[in-house]
RNA sequence: GGGCGCGUAGCUCAGUGGGAGAGCACCUCGUUGACAUCGAGGGGGUCGCUGGUUCAAUCCCAGCCGCGCCCACCA
């Protein structure tokens, strides 16, 4: 016997580790079927599981068991990510709190040494998490960014692009991150709003040239009167990059400075005697019409500078303190202590015009948190441009396509205006750039040290000392390769022969542009394809308040603590079934509390099977059944199965979720099971048995179809209600998704017991309005039932007086007793003699109730039909069913209005 | 500044060019042999506002209001 609950936390460990043992998350166990590959979103590999994760592998863990269910041959690949900046400032964090030396006194391999160390020791912590999840991923083949094939692949790809002219080193301004000391690209950086000030300064005119100002204005900000100065105002939001201006821009339109070609400034506290370009970057509307030029510090300036040929004077060094190219006062301090003394410097000598407050954006490092740097460097580069362009028309020609559909015009955009993608960063931990320098700089990019040696004495005639670049690679460079690298590329394994391109990619929106975009460029320019069919792109999991997760705010939910309180099932289950399209996830632990009520319910009705003896018969045909009722329950299912499996094609995870939930609770549970109980507890020999049969076989097509979302408990149920009956041929996970249920449709069951349903809910309705006590059993009376009708109510005699707690059913006498209670059910009326329980003023209140509603929509319906514009030109279907609609009513009308008076004559 | 999305029951959200739905919450009743992690019944919404298209708009179009997110160099 069943316990009344089901006890995930016993279950899900052992059902998990059968699976994996029988080898059941394998790849090519349908070698004759075609091929369904989904490559996991690789996680940090030392990081853990979070809400994010939790719900993007429960998607693709329904996407794979349905499809593996559905006998094609699927791959779902795992691995995991060496996550370059993330891993290597949690072992930088390790090794200060642990007071041990910091990684550059270690030294690059003992440090290197160390990150591996803690990648072995938590690396296994989040695929384990994955599994408690239910993923059934193929962990076989597991891999990791870092591993040797896939730093083969790296390699493979960075000489290729680099000797294709798609990789280059270039000189030119990079985001620097002054406390990690690297570069990031500008995906990393992310602007932040800071309430900041405008400083408008004064800069000298030299060669005693002046500028005519207005002095004065009126009420309507008109200039009224004017003056000649000798200076021109520049405003910043930096006060301390002026130390490297090399130029002030105006623009050559702006007739205030046409005079001032070929003048210059004199750079305050510097002294540099620096020019006044005109350049269409310049914005007469914008402060005085003059912007100061920091060719070295501003992404902006630097192109003017380029195109007036204004000298790059870096006046930063790596940490953002100022360096040996300003004044001797400044140097060595750090930025903003600079901007500080500078203000009052400036102020000192009169040169600051005014300070206004501003707010503005400013650029910080996602990673470090600190105030980006534009700075020098030189640094490697992909021409994404390039790439770029086979990416954009693989999705304008639909060979991927985004769900939902939008996303592709926010793809579109990002990939129309890519710029260079910096992919060296100046840390340890990573792919070491496969690039060595001859002591004059020559660059050798080659596959190994030996041919790189090779190509070197080539090229000199001699061996040569080579020098390898320390940098590493972004670690998006290898994630872009993922959906290939790990199928064995760059060797043609037969793996990706058969799932590449992949089918589907199931991933958040805030790394299109990071991952998608770049698994794109990279599949198609080495695979010639595209690496995948269909990119579903999910939203965010945010809590209860719709706030976003985070740390700082304490509102991270664990889902491992959701797991260990409603169980895995319960969890995925209220993910699916949130994760409508284009909408952010609001996850409150009660609604999982709810869903694992909804497991609770399932395993119940397994144990109702269990106590009705209702075992699983071999070959059983569903279509051979006999009674309306379990002729009905197997078209129910059939709908039930149409619109689940059409949702889930459609990733429409929160319809197959709900579609599950009403079949499973109010149609199988409340319905079916409730009307199975006469039978399963009769005389009729023959109706026990089918009964009994159709229950077992509707479960098992139950869990069948529960199981992609709710893996475990299904799992378990299949086992044990497996031990009752003809012995399984399969576990749960690699049964077969049922197909062709639509020849159990039979209309004439659906009305007939649609009809049973509608007569017992009204029954129950009049009884709860009425305060008839629930344990009271009353007769019911009918009146005018047609021949259909009345074998109707004989067949579900046993139905209809349990579940609308009746003493009897029978025809309704020619004298109607007094104060009955009458309500209309076809064309016949169900009439209730409650004269002694019931007040028949209040019982005529409700008939009258029911009568002015039904009045208003006969007016309306009435009013549509007459309005000729209507039926002149609606379709005919919808003036028919109007039509039939107004004669219902009308009918009913009539014969409420009956019953009413009936009801005023006994009074 | 550009783009995307959202505004439907108290809450969280589905949904559709032809009489608005779910879950939870709420109210009433219930120890009925699967299940109180349950059952039965019920109340509750001018579908953000204004205009337009249409025989018909919650749905399509335009504008507005409110709220998110993404991109962007505005000194």
């Amino acid at each position: 016997m069943l316990e009344k609950h089901y006890q995930p936390a016993r279950a899900e460990q052992r059902i998990y580790d059968a699976w994996e043992k029988a080898g059941a998350f394998r790849c090519g166990q349908n070698p004759g079927a075609k091929g369904f590959a989904i490559v996991i979103p690789p996680p940090n590999v030392t990081g853990s599981l979070h809400m994010g994760h939790a719900l993007n592998n429960t998607l693709q863990d329904i996407l794979i068991r349905f499809e593996r269910m559905r006998g094609r041959d699927v791959l779902w690949q795992p691995g995991t990510d060496h996550a370059g900046i993330a891993t290597q400032m949690v072992v930088e964090r390790q090794l200060a709190e642990r007071q041990k030396p910091g990684r550059r006194d270690m030294g690059r391999e003992a440090f290197l040494k160390r990150v591996w160390e803690w990648k072995e020791e938590s690396g296994g912590l989040i695929t384990r998490q994955l599994r408690r999840l239910g993923a059934s991923c193929d962990w076989s083949r597991e891999r990791f960014t870092m591993d040797e094939g896939l730093s083969r692949a790296v390699t493979k790809v960075f000489v290729e692009l680099h000797k294709q002219g798609l990789i280059y080193k270039d000189k030119r301004l990079v985001n620097w991150d002054p406390k990690l000391l690297t570069a990031i690209s500008d995906l990393e950086v992310e602007p932040r709003e800071v309430k900041g000030h405008l400083w408008h300064f004064r800069y000298p005119l030299a060669d005693g040239k002046t500028v005519r100002y207005a002095s004065a204005f009126d009420e309507d900000g008109k200039p009224t009167a004017w003056e000649q100065r000798g200076y021109i105002i520049v405003a910043t939001t930096r006060p301390e990059t002026m130390l490297g201006d090399t130029g002030v821009a105006v623009h050559p339109d702006d007739e205030r400075f046409v005079h001032l070609k070929g003048a210059h400034v004199i750079l305050p506290l510097v002294g540099r005697r620096i020019p006044i370009v005109f350049d269409a970057h310049a914005d007469p509307e914008q402060g005085s019409g003059a912007v100061k030029i920091t060719p070295a510090h501003d992404f902006n300036d630097f192109e003017v500078g380029r195109r007036h040929d204004l000298p790059q004077i870096n006046i930063f060094d790596q940490f953002a303190n100022l360096n040996e190219n300003v004044p001797q006062a400044y140097q060595g301090m750090e930025r903003y202590a600079a901007r500080k003394q500078i203000v009052a410097d400036l102020e000192a000598l009169g040169l600051v015009e005014k300070i206004d407050p501003h707010t503005h954006m400013v650029p910080n490092g996602d990673r470090s948190g600190v105030v980006i740097e534009p700075w020098l460097t030189d640094q490697w580069y992909v021409d994404a441009h390039t790439l770029a362009q086979p990416a954009i028309k693989a999705v304008q020609s639909g060979q991927t396509v985004f769900v939902p559909r939008n996303w592709e015009k926010t793809y579109f955009e990002w990939m129309n205006n890519i710029q260079p993608w910096c992919i060296s960063r100046q840390l340890w931990w990573g792919h070491q750039i496969p690039a060595w320098y001859a002591p004059d700089g020559e660059i050798f990019v080659a596959s190994t040290e030996a041919e790189a040696l090779d190509a070197a004495r080539k090229k000199f005639g001699k061996d040569t000392v080579l020098v390898r670049d320390e940098d590493v690679l972004d670690t998006w460079f290898s994630s872009a390769l993922w959906p290939f690298s790990t199928l064995g590329w760059p060797d043609e394994t037969p793996e990706l022969a058969r799932y590449y391109p992949t089918d589907v990619l199931v991933t958040g929106f805030d790394i299109i542009f990071f991952w998608v975009a770049r698994m794109m460029m990279m599949g198609l320019h080495f695979m010639k394809e595209v690496p995948f069919r269909t990119v579903y792109i999910h939203a965010l999991v945010r809590d209860e308040k719709g706030q976003k997760m985070s740390k700082s705010k304490g509102n991270v939910i664990d889902p491992l603590e959701l797991i260990d309180q409603f169980g895995a099932d319960a969890l995925r289950f209220t993910l699916a079934a949130q994760a409508a399209q284009g909408r952010d996830i609001k996850l409150a632990p009660a609604r999982v509390e709810g869903y694992r009520n909804f497991v609770t319910k399932l395993w119940n009705a397994a144990r109702f099977s269990e106590m009705n003896e209702c075992r699983r018969v071999e070959n059983f045909d569903p279509a051979s059944c006999k009674l309306a009722l379990n002729r009905w329950i197997g078209g129910e299912l059939a709908r039930a199965h149409v619109r689940v499996t059409e949702a889930i094609e459609a990733h429409r995870y929160n319809d197959a979720a709900n579609a599950l939930y009403q079949f499973a609770w109010h149609v199988f549970c409340d319905w079916y099971v409730e009307f199975s109980k006469p039978a399963l507890s009769g005389s009729d020999i023959a109706a026990r048995d089918e009964t009994r049969a159709m229950t077992a076989w509707i479960f098992d097509q139950l869990l069948i179809l529960m199981h992609p979302v709710m893996p475990f408990v299904t799992e378990e149920l299949w086992a044990l209600t497996g031990e009752w009956g003809a012995p399984r041929e399969t576990m749960l996970m690699l049964a077969r998704w049922p197909r062709d249920l639509d020849r159990l449709i039979d209309p004439s069951a659906d009305e007939e017991i649609e009809w049973v349903i509608r007569l017992i809910t009204a029954v129950r309705s009049v009884r709860a309005e009425l305060n008839v006590p629930a344990g009271a059993k009353i007769p019911l009376l009918i009146k005018d039932a047609n021949g259909a009708t009345q074998s109707r109510l004989k067949d579900h005699d046993g139905v209809i007086t349990r579940l609308a707690r009746l003493a009897s059913v029978t025809p309704a006498p020619a004298t109607l007793p007094q104060g009955a209670v009458q309500e209309v059910l076809g064309e016949a009326t169900l009439i209730l003699p409650l004269a002694d329980v019931i007040d028949i003023a209040a019982e005529r209140a409700r008939l009258q109730k029911s009568l002015e509603k039904l009045d208003a929509e006969i007016t309306k319906a009435e009013t549509k039909l007459g309005n000729a514009a209507f039926v002149d030109r609606a379709p005919v279907q919808v003036i028919e069913t109007e039509r039939e609609r107004l004669a219902e009513q009308q009918t009913v009308r009539a014969r409420l209005a009956e019953a009413v008076a009936r009801l005023s004559a006994a009074a």
